[in-house]
RNA sequence: GGUACCAUAGCUCAGUAGGUAGAGCAACGGACUGAAAAUCCGUGUGUCCUUGGUUCGAUUCCGAGUGGUACCA
């Protein structure tokens, strides 16, 4: 298989269709899949959940029966998952898909999972739930400042570089730490990954009032769709952090009592439009992007063509 | 029509005993190595309604205008 690819004159081609959210990616995508008559692989970490649809905007029954999708509710939301996992599974499908395909199409916002792809994610153990558990623990009872002196003790150089005001990477250290014996950042390499066929990355924007009005837009349509209904049937399991996610938490909150459903509704647009700011700061940095109005997708083939 | 009050950031407002102004929210910018739609950090963006006057100097004091709100007709 690996001879074969390598004596191949048309090498494998993975085309990466990204942008901030509600920016247009789902109907680009199937556009560029027909015209290369190929398949879509998700990279969006909330699609995958198929007990989320409304609020995480999966494509349609019509779409999805346009093009076939992967990883699109191949999840559910009490599994564990990771970037590391999506990576693994990511590489195998396309291993398989380039035997059908030269060209396959990728889309989704998660930058995290783009990367981890493109370019590879160090490796390291997965951690074991109870020492997840214990970390946790340390930090809702004793604080963030007992996981700082613990990160000093088990792994000063990575202290040394870590935000320590983010819970979270604190805590996930210390966890790789406990989990190995040994320093999280003795695992970080920094080295990007070689693959085995070429990447080309597509990023989509428009003007940010444009974007901030189909945002907006699309919070009523989800609305109008039954989010609220499916916001509810979730409700018990609101503490997964499948459900740490806009426009289930404000939900979650106005269920809570918090405030009332309008201000819920205000706060889901708000959140979506830092979601999609955060999104277009990660993309910004990617000097292999070649960005587009969504709109130009004949100049978007046109260039995969070439 | 008359009287009173108000006019300062995108919004709601504070303030300057006269020396060109600051809070909350919104907004804007950035970071990111297995929970990433997560998590974390940074930043006031302003004809102080317009126009005369007083003054070395007016967003601030006085007059007029415009707009708004309330009450009286």
């Amino acid at each position: 298989m690996e001879n074969k690819k390598d004596t191949c004159a048309v090498q494998s081609r993975l085309v990466v269709v990204t942008g901030p959210t509600a920016i247009g990616k789902t109907r680009v995508a199937i556009e560029i899949a027909k015209a290369f008559h190929t398949e879509i692989i998700s990279c969006d970490s909330r699609q995958m959940y198929r007990e989320m649809h409304i609020g995480t905007a999966v494509p349609s029954a019509e779409e999805l029966a346009t093009v076939p999708h992967h990883f699109i509710g191949n999840l559910s939301i009490h599994d564990y998952y990771n970037v590391s996992m999506f990576e693994q599974e990511c590489l195998q499908l396309l291993d398989n898909l380039f035997q059908t395909y030269q060209t396959v199409i990728m889309t989704g916002g998660s930058g995290l999972y783009i990367d981890a792809l493109c370019n590879g994610i160090d490796d390291f153990p997965t951690v074991d739930t109870e020492i997840r558990e214990t970390v946790t623990g340390w930090f809702e009872t004793e604080g963030i400042e007992y996981l700082r002196r613990q990160l000093k003790m088990l792994d000063p150089e990575h202290y040394a570089r870590v935000d320590l005001r983010n819970y979270k990477r604190i805590m996930k250290a210390i966890e790789v730490c406990l989990q190995t014996g040994k320093p999280y950042s003795s695992f970080l390499t920094s080295q990007q990954r070689l693959r085995p066929f070429e990447i080309v990355k597509i990023a989509l924007n428009r003007p940010r009032e444009e974007l901030v009005a189909n945002i907006h837009r699309r919070t009523d349509a989800m609305m109008e769709a039954g989010l609220l209904g499916e916001a509810e049937s979730l409700y018990p399991y609101r503490k997964l952090n499948a459900l740490n996610t806009v426009g289930y938490k404000e939900l979650f909150a106005y269920m809570d009592g918090l405030h009332d459903l309008d201000t819920a509704v205000e706060l889901i647009r708000r959140n979506t439009r830092r979601y999609a700011k955060r999104q277009l700061t990660w993309f910004a940095r990617d000097t292999a992007m070649q960005w587009f109005h969504p709109d130009h997708i004949d100049a978007m083939v046109e260039t995969l063509h070439s």
